[in-house]
DNA sequence: ATTTATTATCGTAATATTGCAATGTGAAAA
DNA sequence: TTTTCACATTGCAATATTACGATAATAAAT
């Protein structure tokens, strides 16, 4: 059907299914590095950055907020990007629950 | 076009987007989390844990076997599952090296 | 006020994903 | 060898995603 059974999983489930869905596209992985390539706010060029046309990155931009993986700021003209720290830092404590559980197991 | 431009991409963007991208859906993360919660590999019944049809289940555990985040071994009638703790690695050290560089981010 | 630059939104086409009933397959048990 | 059990595959319907041209919206610059 295409649609997902979010009501039969857990809220933390759906929740992390939809980061890292957020992060699930080489272009949204292409802006976050991107992003983190420039030790300061990226402000506009980001179209300029990719090899997709400008809809397309402001469409991916958007499902990158809505996800709270990015923030933007704006700045006059144009706006500034860049990557939300809270997010990551609750990536990596889900992913470091997985390993020490994997720790635990002998398997296989 | 619901087709993605990979090859304008990277292979290592790709590669990572497939990587999450098998585990960007509630069902498969409810998978790993169930073959994480006991303390040895998981040998058939990961359908009755599941609230989805047979065919369906087996549908995300194929997903997950070519993303290479679960292993299975056929064990006589049925089949036993666990973690591949080598990709988790892997999508640690990736959220690592993007957690040390937004260290060095004063931003927004 | 008009122009220019930057980002968002709309509409649409192509393709992908999700889910399941029906059916197939392969191995053990009877 | 027939049945049974566990899982895979096929086929299909419903919905989601990806991409972009056209067009709007907004704010600075002229």
């Amino acid at each position: 059907m295409g649609i997902t059974k979010s009501d039969q999983f857990t809220d933390h489930q759906n929740k992390m299914a939809n980061i890292l869905k957020a992060l699930a596209h080489p272009a949204r992985i292409a802006i976050v590095e991107y992003l983190l390539s420039v030790d300061s706010c990226i402000c506009g060029d980001i179209v300029n950055e990719l090899p997709l046309a400008q809809p397309t990155v402001s469409q991916h931009l958007k499902e990158l907020k809505n996800a709270g993986i990015i923030k933007g700021t704006i700045e006059g003209k144009g706006i500034c990007y860049c990557v939300n720290d809270d997010i990551i830092t609750e990536i990596m404590s889900y992913f470091n629950t997985i390993n020490k559980q994997l720790n635990f197991k002998k398997c296989c």
